[in-house]
DNA sequence: ACAAACAACGTTAGCGTTAACGTAGCTGCT
DNA sequence: AGCAGCTACGTTAACGCTAACGTTGTTTGT
């Protein structure tokens, strides 16, 4: 279907009696237009309907003000947390976010790249390392500011702000070990999937010198993972003496599980959680979680794009880290 | 900072000894072109980093693939839902969405509404139907398909995809109350932000044939007001006998605060939710809410939008509706 | 054998906007 | 008076792409 003729900014400039380049200037506030002209300019746009049209700006200037932002689910306040941090950081510097979900899949992931870069973006924001080669290779090409968020790697491709999810998981792992838990367990998603969850669990094996029972539930949403996990966990042959979960959301479904089966928490087996949601502060007992930065992460990476926009050097390398919060769901010493 | 010249659809044309025209051709798979041609076409884009500019693309075609949305907050797994339905409807249909938040405030969503018009989309969704009247009277003129969701009412701007809340908080009220409760309350949030909400609370009077007793919390995470409201019940003079929660999540939070007071439920005190999302299925009592028709919502949204776009006449209006959830939180006749 | 039909291209012009440059008229100074 | 320096505009060309139309060479039908 074809568009409706808009409104163009020689319109404005016919019946203003004026040439486009002074509707032009009045309407950006640009200096050369006596204030009497741009009053009746602004007036007459408003009247006639007049919108802007960016794809033309865009063209002229070979630049827009879109920074897009690609994150693996919408169903995870996390990822609701760290843009939130970022959309405001972005909008108070005039620059506006285009929002993808990927699903944690790089092919999604990949396609949507191709189809931001064609809209000639000023920045793109990633979550995570777990690109195609292609993208990795397009990117680094392409000279607009690239931010990595959430993981943290060595090599980004450009810019990166995130956590060393695998010291997180050994500092979290350390802690619990240090209350005399000797036999743990980790309740995730699907292998492969959450690749920040498999580098928790690797910091979390080096921290109890052991490979953790691992139970891998399908459910894609979490308190029902969390449940059909802590199930498992107690079906299973072996029982742990204390379980960490991928997210806190997970952690309550476990728990609720461990009450079904008439489990006491912590006498009976300890739960842990990650990343201090604020459901941990609504749940029986409390939580032990580690709370993560994620409004923080947000602000920083949107800075640092904001920074190589403006020309300011800015670091390539930012890496966050967590705060383990004590909670009631392991036995204290 | 001026962004680095990008290869050209005539740098092609020129490497392959073409027009512009023919690479055009060729990368659009339009006919006219050989497939000898085409593939060295296609081959000589890629070894050039081609990447098509939709700008310009937009430019020439007066048109452009992108659908805008616009949500309260993807703090709340209902947007998230209605959204995940929208978009891979959206995405099959090869139409690109671009996703904002308001915070439930008018004005935020009115220049979102101006930014957007801007890139010329070719449709807008709407959450509700509290808009500023410019942004009414704006896409009211302007030709593209608009759809407002998960309200419902009987002047949508252009199309309507929703629920009557009124309704729906009538038949909760009625199922309740047929259970022989008489001392209803509610806990919503701060007066005026979420007008779905204040239309249930108008059905649930119309079904008890009396006010309820309002509880209004300001915590910004729905656990933490759910527990807060559940705080201000329990301290108010007289206690109701049920009460009836914005969401689910604000009623996990009541639900933990009457806990928190030894009240048992539902002997004590009947709890009731709305929406039926999954932690429903790991609480260690079956919630009783309303269960919403989400991701159907999102998809005939979609629908609606692409019926439009395709010239195939839609409907105006559609009323969907939610379903009763008997639930453990209220005793049962 | 010759026109008609067709496939495979090329040319032109325009989409709405803005940077860069040009120009007219006025002011103030010597 | 004459000129520099300013303000307030206007003109031109270009951004990258594609619709519409034009052109060439080849095939097909009779």
């Amino acid at each position: 279907m074809k568009r409706q003729r808009q409104t163009r900014i020689t319109d404005i400039a016919a019946a203003a009696g004026v040439s486009a380049m002074t509707v032009s200037r009045a309407l950006r506030g640009i200096e050369g237009v006596s204030e009497a002209k741009r009053a009746e300019i602004v007036s007459l746009a408003k009247r006639l309907n007049y919108v802007p049209d960016m794809t033309a700006r865009a063209l002229t200037l070979a630049n827009t003000n879109l920074v897009g932002i690609a994150l693996p689910t919408l169903f995870n306040d996390v990822f609701a947390d760290v843009l939130s941090g970022m959309r405001a950081t972005f909008r108070n510097a005039g620059i506006a976010t285009v929002i993808e979900t990927t699903d944690y899949d790089p092919v999604v992931e990949a396609e949507w790249v191709e189809r931001l870069l064609s809209w000639r973006p000023a920045g793109i924001v990633l979550t995570g390392f777990d690109h195609l080669p292609a993208v990795r290779e397009r990117l680094a090409k392409v000279q607009i500011p690239v931010v990595e968020i959430w993981d943290w790697r060595p090599d980004p491709i450009d810019l990166c702000v995130g956590m060393d999810h695998e010291a997180a998981g050994r500092a979290l792992g350390a802690y619990v070990h240090g209350l005399g838990y000797r036999r743990p367990a980790f309740i995730g998603a699907i292998k492969g999937r959450d690749t920040r969850a498999e580098r928790r669990l690797v910091g979390l094996s080096g921290a109890f010198h052991q490979p953790l029972q691992v139970f891998r539930p399908h459910q894609s949403n979490a308190f029902e993972a969390g449940m059909a996990g802590g199930r498992m966990m107690m079906e299973a042959g072996e029982r742990p003496d204390v379980v960490f979960c991928l997210n806190d959301h997970i952690a309550f479904g476990a728990l609720m599980a461990c009450r079904g089966f008439g489990l006491n928490v912590p006498d009976d087996i300890g739960i842990v959680g990650f990343n201090g949601l604020p459901i941990t502060n609504v749940l029986p007992v409390e939580l032990t979680t580690m709370l993560t930065p994620r409004r923080e992460m947000g602000v920083m990476a949107a800075r640092a794009i904001l920074s190589r926009l403006n020309g300011v050097s800015t670091p390539r390398h930012r890496c966050l880290i967590g705060t383990v919060v004590p909670g009631a769901t392991v036995r204290r010493q």
